[in-house]
DNA sequence: CTATTTTATGTAAAGGTTTTCATTGCTGTA
DNA sequence: TACAGCAATGAAAACCTTTACATAAAATAG
């Protein structure tokens, strides 16, 4: 009720109102159990009468810990984002840290940036959703010291860095798997951009299930871009030749969204005539039509085990790298049907 | 080149090396007119050497100053969060300031959480994407001092608090009139989120629009929660009334994308038959089947208004409250057409 | 009742900057 | 020649905590 002060008040202030040292009043919120009840009492009136709450960076300063965290990403509109971010963020708060969200759009430069953000010491870990190294070399030839770095989402190869991510390669044979036991034997893999990990790990599923069939199929990979228009592009290509595919496997839901606009375009009807299957379950994936069948990629509980991997390396530096591949769910939804006979 | 140190180099670290004291180095670095071109040069190859990062809690902590800016948002699922965060980093990043994100999912104990890290001083001001005041009643009989808040994308009515977002009404207005010159006379608004300022706003521009009409025409809305299943509900309840609409006016591109869906499984050809205009322009507004015509948010723009206003009233506290409401743009794309006759 | 341990508190250093104020050595003017 | 003014630098205070160490008082053991 007293009249707002000018400043905000100080550890020092809490001690003249309760008349006894800063110590006192440090170690009566930081470890109640060391002082004495009588006196506990009166910090916390003189806490409550003041409205105090400690100077986050005079504690960090004194810690060496900002308890902060800094998530780089390559796009923040990047639909698995908000929910790897939600798991991130989830066990962060609980166990006392913030998140700091750089978005880097691919921008070398705005990486470095960030980095040398980090080496002022406002964030006392990394995790990397960009897929890649901040820079070229990093963390071995840098002059800097680097903070306890995990990659999630895109598994970075590196010995330092723990990654968690989604099980690519089973979820996209299991993927697979479903496509064929619809009946289906012409099952093309519409690629992500070129280069991409994730892509490449994705094939690798598709192709564990073709070589498990029956009968021989033969592999057929067409180039995609992980957008819409990329998936559209496919089609287009596609069709100039003779045969067609009865099915079409994604990189991901974007690029199915946009095979599947193609394919409505030339009046192929989905799921009738052909199949198309994606990988993310973004959450439009529920709401196009028809809604699509697709991986979900189980993106909260990434970030939470990314966060916990990383966390615990911070509380505890001695704690090996750790690598985890999580279970995706194949969520069968309208996009796919039998083979037509 | 040197083996890694244990630990960081600091101020000191340079001024031993450089032979001058740590006042000289810190002169060098931020104000490098002050000093003489000889020292500079010496302090200079001592940075290069060492690999010094200033420690920016011990500059925040000496300063008063985070360079932070916290940014409060209901959900980051939002398909507009991407945009307007963009806008925000962008001018953040430019002027020096750090962007942190809190996430509350409109939980209470989160958004007093976030207050109470407000409050530490780990960050100096507050844009608010929630479209409500953080606690009843704050700031104003808060006892902990309050930084400078703007509230971005959704308004909030309070005298200490700037806001930035989509001019709402007139946007409404012109998308109304265009559905209107389509030869649309009964226009359906599907509301958002009960209690919701925006969806009141767009209302508001709804009825301006009739109001103009040369013959009169009926204010017809109905109820809407801003997401698809509400969409698709509020076609269901139009279709037991005997009277249809022609044309739907949709609180947002959710809904719309629901409206169109419930259209369609009924057999109703969009736009042939019903024409469909949404409000927000998300990403998947042109990946559906209609694409969809609608008003585009220029949410990018609403983040560095915001982020300006803020940055602005930070550096000089002096600055005035003001309000901005951007213009949005009318998209037009497949989703609305003439009248049936 | 003394000697020892335990408990509660205070003092002061440390953490790494920025910035005010004082000092030194010049340059130029009277 | 002396002095004002200026440029370059350094010493030290301030920012606000936490915590190691010291001290005093109280409890326990012998």
């Amino acid at each position: 009720m007293q009249n707002s002060p000018k400043k905000p008040a100080t550890i020092e202030d809490v001690a003249r109102l309760a008349g006894v040292s800063i110590a006192t009043v440090s170690r009566a919120i930081s470890k109640p159990e060391k002082v004495a009840d009588s006196t506990r009492k009166k910090v916390n009136a003189a806490i409550a009468r003041t409205g105090y709450t400690a100077n986050a960076m005079a504690q960090n300063l004194r810690r060496q810990r900002s308890h902060m965290v800094l998530v780089l990403a390559e796009s923040i509109s990047d639909p698995n984002f908000p929910g790897v971010l939600t798991g991130l963020e989830k066990v962060a708060n609980a166990r006392g840290y913030g998140v700091l969200i750089g978005n880097t759009e691919g921008d070398v430069a705005v990486e470095e940036k960030y980095l040398r953000f980090l080496s002022t010491g406002m964030a006392d870990g990394l995790i990397l959703l960009t897929g890649h190294l901040p820079v070229a070399g990093w963390p071995d030839n840098s002059k800097s010291l680097i903070p306890p770095t995990v990659a999630a989402a895109t598994p970075i190869e590196h010995a330092n860095i723990s990654y968690v991510c989604t099980d690519d390669q089973s979820a996209a044979r299991v993927a697979t798997e479903y496509l064929m036991s619809l009946g289906h034997r012409r099952i093309v893999y519409v690629a992500g951009p070129k280069g991409s990990i994730l892509s490449e790990r994705r094939l690798k599923g598709y192709c564990d299930a073709l070589a498990q069939a029956s009968e021989p199929i033969s592999i057929w990979k067409v180039d995609g871009d992980g957008t819409s228009l990329g998936g559209r592009a496919a089609v287009e290509r596609l069709f100039i030749r003779d045969t067609l595919p009865t099915a079409f496997f994604c990189f991901n839901d974007n690029t199915a969204i946009g095979v599947i606009g193609a394919l409505q375009d030339r009046g192929i009807d989905v799921p009738r005539d052909m199949s198309v299957l994606g990988f993310d379950d973004i959450p439009f994936a529920n709401n196009i039509t028809p809604s699509l069948t697709t991986i979900r990629q189980p993106r909260s509980q990434i970030g939470e085990y990314a966060m916990t991997a990383l966390l615990d390396r911070l509380a505890q530096p001695a704690t090996p790298v750790q690598t985890s591949e999580l279970h995706g769910d194949l969520i069968v939804r309208n996009s796919c049907a039998g083979v037509k006979t």
